[in-house]
DNA sequence: ATTAATCTTGACCGTTTGGTCAGGTTTATT
DNA sequence: AATAAACCTGACCAAACGGTCAAGATTAAT
């Protein structure tokens, strides 16, 4: 009884954690992204991510043991962001405004967090090695039910017959991309990131590209 | 007058190399493009390409000074093949069959060529340390007149106006997608890569996609 | 047949890597 | 005030890294 008691009293301290150790995981967690998506997972090294959060390299270890469960951590987090921002398809009913939501909010989110967009890109390019079951079982889930609305409006004659599946990856591919190829755009746009004009812009085509594309629009 | 003759003796034969020359130099490149795809730059090391290659590391320096060296070599060649891939653009008179030609050729090459793909957006993606001078100039070039061509389509009438740029951008995005984020694919797809029955679907559908949604069809 | 050039390679080197640890300091609990 | 728990960190370690080199083997040129 005593030992159970001593039990739940430790499990809902380490739910709340101390304000220290949330703060410093905190910061450790925002050099590690900065790091990892400039150097790569190889490339990034404890020691660059503890001068950047400000840090001896030992307490990293203190935090979080290795470096795979800090870059899972980063990963985990990435996922999370990622699923909330997927949730905007289910907003609208109708096509076009379902489909228009979903393409910007990721544009949006790709621009404005584009380190984690290139962690993301790099683990898929790699091979997926830590993610792999998230993509199988959540992601793969969440596709399919994403699927069935769009077949839904194929069948009602929304939208022209097609594959959805192959819709949705054109959709993510470009809407990646500006974040994933920012430094070859930039090369392209006269050494210039692109402005927050014309980025407007982009999803502006975009939408309309795709929109049209599939015979939601005119 | 002895020591031009033998100098030019020397240019002559470093132009037409050894046959070990240039067999070992293509059996190291053909490892380094498998392990820089898999392992990404950091993360691929001399001793890894050195057993793929079936050599030991010190050969590998016989031939290429440094890993960078080796690296660049591996980029110069996989660029070449992307300008050839290229030049299917200006085959056709037409928009549809310019652009249509086009997008199936750089999937048609992003497919029988993954890593080099792969390769190419991890470099891309680190922010172009070693090839920010090809995409400035000779890639900003290329993109430059094909610009126009689009921009002459557009004053005819045969498609609708945009921006030809983001055009570009898109096709480059799906046309590398499918190469570059195969894992992620895979896993969405009961674990199996896109058969070629799958992958022709998926071709058919970004070609009409894009076309229309440009307007150049219907 | 001899010489010169090219190729091959095991052993080695200084540096950097992820990770450990003992011992001290600070914070929380009683 | 005392004890315990959590936090901090300089010094250290074995392993792996890119790269070097001398000395021998092979090939090409004379």
């Amino acid at each position: 009884m005593k030992s159970d008691f001593s039990k739940y009293k430790k499990t809902a301290k380490s739910v709340r954690k101390n304000q220290i150790r949330i703060n410093n995981e905190r910061r450790i967690l925002a050099a590690a992204v900065k790091i990892f998506a400039g150097y790569g997972y190889q490339g990034a090294t404890m020691r660059k991510i503890a001068e950047e959060a400000g840090l001896p390299k030992a307490n990293l270890h203190y935090y979080f043991q290795t470096k795979e469960q800090l870059y899972r951590q980063v990963l985990d987090g990435i996922f999370k962001d990622w699923l909330a921002a997927a949730n905007t398809f289910d907003e609208c009913e109708e096509p076009v405004e379902a489909l228009r939501g979903y393409i910007e909010t990721k544009m949006d989110l790709s621009r404005k967090r584009p380190l984690e967009s290139r962690i993301w890109a790099e683990e898929i390019l790699r091979g997926a090695p830590l993610i792999q079951d998230q993509l199988e079982q959540t992601l793969a889930a969440w596709l399919d039910t994403r699927v069935k609305r769009i077949t839904d409006w194929i069948n009602k004659g929304t939208i022209q017959a097609m594959n959805p599946r192959i819709l949705m990856y054109m959709i993510w591919a470009v809407t990646q991309h500006f974040a994933d190829f920012e430094s070859q755009i930039r090369a392209l746009n006269q050494q210039q990131n692109l402005s927050d004009e014309q980025f407007a812009d982009v999803k502006k085509q975009v939408v309309q590209t795709i929109l049209k594309g599939i015979g939601a629009l005119d």
